[in-house]
DNA sequence: TCGTAGCATGGGAGCGCTTCCACAGCAACG
DNA sequence: CGTTGCTGTGGAAGCGCTCCCATGCTACGA
């Protein structure tokens, strides 16, 4: 089962055959029905090396992830399921690399395989000197996320300034005025931005900022319920934690202190991901649309890697507030 | 920076470059020491469209593993971290699929782009007809998870039966008579295995079974609550959940009833991942090591495409018991 | 009628590598 | 001294495909 066996079989030289398998447009009707109809009967499929050999391209897009995102938060596999959904269906195929041994020996397993015609990278944080490699290696790159530093790479971002402002909005728009938040480890872009958004929305509202409603967490839950625990001492009446396993570890301080969701404390989360488990009340987020961020990333880097102009792209996709019921109004009288 | 140009560089050929470059001993000393150098001293990376032809290997090997596992639990996520791993230690690549087309649709792309040397299948569940096509296509394939019904397959398999034992035998040797257990979903054959090590351990402790202490769930947190609070109404004093978590769902119906864990229940649970949230108390389990599967799995699919006799390989992997909080001996006195 | 443009097609080179085969050189043997 | 066997090496054939170029053909206008 080889191209010229299909050739022979339908009677035209291997040039159409192939010509018939990749679309081209100018083939007789008769011929292209030919072709298809003996690819068929033989159960043809062609052979991916010989054709990435001849014509440079291997339709594989290489993913790279840190693993921290894939065992330690659901990130990873949202990330990685966006992505590869997105691929297939675009006839491309998915190579995964995760960044859990040394960083430059996946740094170089990856390059040395240059079977790829293009890396996707996910999440790329300050000190990750390995992302720089990448980027500066010899395939088309693309971010998802925003790098802490560069700005001449391609990206698919998420509008995490946007989002937060949509969730102080949200709480302040309920007649909260002492919204705390809880931050996530500010060398991640995201996170960074997250705060920024939040800083952004208070003063829009004129809303002066208070220190002491502002805690550093590092996106994991029980670094939310200590973040909360702190928070708690300067009675918010609600809190913007930056994702929602922070938000699930604040729920648990709240509860500890004897405080009810969301008649004490409202709380909004972000990443709006299925986390396997569903908090009581459910938790009201800022919603990442990571089907949508995959699609994107797969198009920049079709689109990087077809075009020689090297012109950097960038696409931000935006959030979706969504609300459930761990917000409501502030209790009006004085907090118990 | 081509095999061609090593070879000028270093004087020989380009028949002993390769034979260099694929660690060949029939080259003398000298020959190797200018080869390797002269590649470093250019960065030559073979490219491996050329190799893959010419050798009719890629080093590349397939994943294919049920979407729902990544989205909607942490199996997926463990499974792809552990092969990933043990691939690229082993020099291969990994390539990903996720079932979440139409089952065809992900078949048919798959032995399209048969690029790949062999198959790793993750979780073959009862009416799951795409692995039986996978099985007998064209490339050499593992399952990681016995077949619920094919026994000429490869398989790296858990040993489930050998686990739940262990979790019964904890429980019993507490002093606990009446265990219930949480099944899965029985068409996945981990679950029933399960069952099956549960039902053989009570008998080996001539408890008799009682089927009011069995209830069913999905896997799922929340048929964990629903099975529980059914088993509730008959008084167990330890609960065996077939996975963690159900377990967590069970956390919470003791919880709701006004139980105490592990005063008035006992917990135990099965896989013992990180699912990022750690329920409180900590929870004794049943622990399967996903790296070492991954390891296995590709050591096993290395073997299978190595060789040509058709023998069916078959690896089981022990678990371990991982004794927290959640157990304890059963209250003495009548329950209140 | 001829020249020319446009189209479908076939021929063939070549992508970069592996691997079979042949061969030269050398040591050891009878 | 010729034969044998071994080792290191190079030549060359391909792996299966893409794609450039040349070719033959039809249709058109001059």
């Amino acid at each position: 089962m080889t191209l010229a066996q299909v050739a022979e079989l339908s009677g035209v030289s291997r040039s159409t055959a192939s010509r018939v398998l990749n679309g081209d447009e100018r083939v007789s009707d008769d011929a292209r029905d030919r072709v298809l109809r003996a690819a068929d009967s033989i159960g043809y499929r062609p052979n991916r090396a010989a054709r990435s050999l001849a014509s440079g391209r291997s339709s594989i897009v290489g993913l790279v992830l840190p693993t921290e995102h894939l065992t330690a938060d659901p990130y990873g596999s949202q990330v990685i399921s966006g992505v590869v959904a997105a691929a297939n269906e675009r006839d491309q195929q998915v190579m995964l690399w995760l960044t859990h041994q040394g960083p430059d020996e996946t740094v170089q397993t990856i390059f040395r395989n240059g079977i790829v015609d293009g890396l996707i990278v996910a999440a790329p944080a300050l000190g990750d000197d390995w992302v720089e490699e990448l980027i500066d290696g010899p395939m088309p790159t693309v971010l998802i996320g925003r790098h802490p530093t560069r700005r001449d790479v391609n990206v698919v971002d998420i509008d995490d300034v946007g989002g937060a402002r949509l969730a102080v909005d949200h709480l302040v728009g309920l007649g909260h005025r002492r919204i705390a938040t809880i931050t996530g480890n500010m060398a991640r872009p995201d996170a960074a931005a997250r705060y920024q958004g939040y800083v952004a929305a208070l003063e829009a509202h004129g809303i002066a900022l208070d220190e002491r409603l502002v805690a550093a967490g590092t996106y994991t839950p029980s670094s939310g319920v200590a973040a909360m625990v702190r928070l708690l001492k300067h009675r918010p009446t609600a809190v913007f934690a930056a994702n929602d396993q922070m938000a699930h570890g604040a729920y648990e301080a709240i509860e500890i202190a004897g405080l009810r969701i969301p008649e004490d404390v409202s709380v909004v989360g972000f990443d709006g991901f299925s986390s396997f488990s569903e908090p009581d009340p459910p938790l009201t987020t800022v919603r990442q649309d990571l089907a949508a961020i995959g699609e994107h990333v797969v198009d920049v880097l079709l689109q990087a890697s077809g075009s020689d102009d090297h012109e950097t792209l960038r696409v931000t996709v935006g959030v979706e507030l969504v609300e459930r019921s761990s917000t409501g109004p502030p209790a009006t009288g004085p907090p118990p």
